[in-house]
DNA sequence: ATTCGTTGTGTGTTCGCACACATTTAATAA
DNA sequence: TTATTAAATGTGTGCGAACACACAACGAAT
């Protein structure tokens, strides 16, 4: 079935079938106008027939246009997350040079929507064939999502979505989906009634709709399996900004809530209650978390965190660019929607999802 | 740091460079012999100077070579573990038929190391470009590598690994990695002291090595844990061939052992057990099994199955074919041993997992 | 009737590489 | 020395698509 027919259709088999010339056909399948209606109907009806596909080396080839895309993303030294998205990004760079695309990195102060605006604007005067961002503020956005439409140039989010404006797509995780995943573990390994704790780390939930959508799983799930009842689950946001204050507000919680067996953290910073919960002795406490940041890898092979769900950071930068590509370079059609695998990382099956390992795989 | 100087470097800037013609650079990049010593040496010091890269572009225009792979598996209707890694196959097949690949698909029933012989001599007969395989029996295998290493012709495996001949690169899971990664899901859920079972199903272990790893990995990890005192663990291997055999097996099993809470099933059978427990109205039982088989996946979503773990086996088939294609093709170096991730799959991320949705995706 | 512009169509060149073929140079035999 | 051959090197064409350009046909404006 997949073989068969092998003939490759070149635009010279279209034109001598279309009786017509090969000129012709390219200002067909260009949309270049100057064809006569009826040859154009034509061309196009054989074109169909024969299933023709561009031949993508000579496409290459033939033209030299180079594509520059440009990628709006927190500077790496703020927050470690960062530094995946960013590798992949690379990584797809270097598998697309062959292609003429080539990508410029806009970072900004993560903690600095000024910053972020900044650097917006200096992308947006570059007017570049496509942007890869990741829209950490919604009404900063906004504007420029407008101009960008404007503009025509195509923008991909990652790991935080806007759904308002339509992107040429999203890639990220289902956070809703996640915080499923993540109480069913916690259940897995808690079938009997207990305390939950939920912690949300070092973010403003009014601005940050995904940890709210985290939260909603993993309430829901207790609730779809009938065992809302049996939990007592409990949710709070730390903030590391002043570490007695983060510590004393641990105390308090697990002062006041004796049965507390689980704590999801729905931030990258699952390291830190893993710190507390050692300097308290505390050893009954089970942790998970998000991201393969170092101190979280480091607890995790501890075995002072249970899982780490993984958010594929990496992934998200090299399938944003790679997104970028398969419409401007491929002219393929992308999916709107991509939502990566919620991979659930142990000390024991850590070493495919590191970056050394996983340098080059795939899921198809 | 990514761009720099990107002026390109083609053959006729070599050939310019080095006051030879391009047919000269041509000859010495390509080893055909009929240049000077001298001259070869100058030229080649050129390249390396200005980091030639040939254009695959071009390379691949201009060159009409087809490249012919073999794929021996086996036949899906007898296992539908195998459906997948043929879709792999043929996903590989459709990605690199811009580059004059094809894929030749040579199905054994696997029940029957006769007809993998005959399939095996047919596949060696067609002389192909490059070979990929999941060599599942042993002893007629070897033959075959040593033929085609005589003819230079390079082979993958996947999914089963033979150590002892040098493939061009094994894809595929490391077994004891992914019975240690049972063993902790197991413990996770039983941190209390029970009995375990290890199910082999349908299987000889004498001559399936990787379900011996996985026990072994299985068992080792109570044993790192210093837990092996706490869980009595048994093995058993089933079979189907006999219904009421298979039935009264388990019976006696679960009569003999009270205390039993966890079934580990090493093969992609899990469904089977699950039925079983169904029939018996046994509720207390967890399982862990391989493979999201429909059957499996029925099990998983009623939450009779615990996890599955995925064997990615549709990456398997691909990648094999892809593995071949950088090596043939693109000329690049492939790694000798690519370990496929260990994904925990569970009702609340199945999705990402299942053909339809994960068509496109990639861990890189 | 000539000039011009518009529309429709065909031709020719380019991209970088592979490979067939042509040509030059050097070495050897007659 | 000249003919013969092998070795060394140069030239030319094709791959498929993109795009610039050439050209023909026809009506409208001069």
């Amino acid at each position: 079935m997949s073989s068969g027919k092998n003939a490759v259709v070149r635009i010279k088999d279209i034109a001598l079938k279309a009786k017509v010339s090969t000129g012709t056909v390219d200002r067909v399948i260009h949309n270049r106008g100057r064809v006569a209606e009826d040859v154009k109907e034509r061309v196009l009806k054989i074109l169909k027939e024969l299933n023709y596909e561009p031949n993508i080396m000579a496409r290459m080839l033939g033209s030299k246009k180079q594509y520059v895309f440009a990628a709006l993303l927190p500077d790496h030294t703020y927050d470690a997350f960062w530094m995946a998205p960013k590798l992949g990004i690379e990584k797809a760079e270097q598998d697309l040079r062959q292609y003429g695309v080539s990508v410029e990195q806009y970072v900004f102060n993560p903690h600095d929507p000024q910053d972020y605006v900044k650097m917006a604007n200096k992308l947006t005067k570059k007017n570049p064939d496509g942007i890869l961002l990741s829209p950490i503020y919604y009404n900063e956005t906004l504007p420029f999502f407008e101009k960008w439409n404007e503009a025509k140039i195509p923008f991909v989010l990652f790991n935080t979505q806007i759904a308002e404006y339509d992107p040429l797509s999203y890639i990220g995780q289902d956070s809703y989906q996640s915080g499923l995943l993540a109480a069913k573990l916690v259940h897995y390994g808690q079938p009997n009634p207990c305390s939950i704790l939920i912690a949300h780390i070092d973010e403003e939930m009014s601005n940050a709709q995904h940890l709210v959508k985290k939260e909603q799983g993993f309430r829901n799930y207790f609730i779809q399996q009938n065992l809302a009842h049996h939990y007592n689950i409990i949710s709070t946001e730390l903030n590391r900004s002043s570490q007695s204050g983060f510590i004393k507000k641990l105390d308090e919680i697990l002062e006041s809530t004796l049965d507390l067996k689980q704590i999801f953290v729905t931030t990258s910073q699952a390291y830190d209650i893993a710190k507390y919960l050692n300097q308290r002795h505390v050893k009954n406490i089970k942790l998970i978390g998000y991201d393969l940041i170092a101190p979280n890898l480091y607890y995790l092979e501890n075995g002072d965190i249970s899982f780490l769900i993984n958010q594929n950071p990496k992934g998200q930068g090299y399938w944003g660019i790679y997104q970028l590509a398969e419409h401007l370079v491929f002219k393929k059609e992308v999916p709107i929607l991509k939502y990566l695998p919620l991979d659930v990382v142990t000390n024991e099956n850590l070493n495919y999802f590191r970056d050394e390992k996983s340098d080059t795989f795939v899921e198809i």
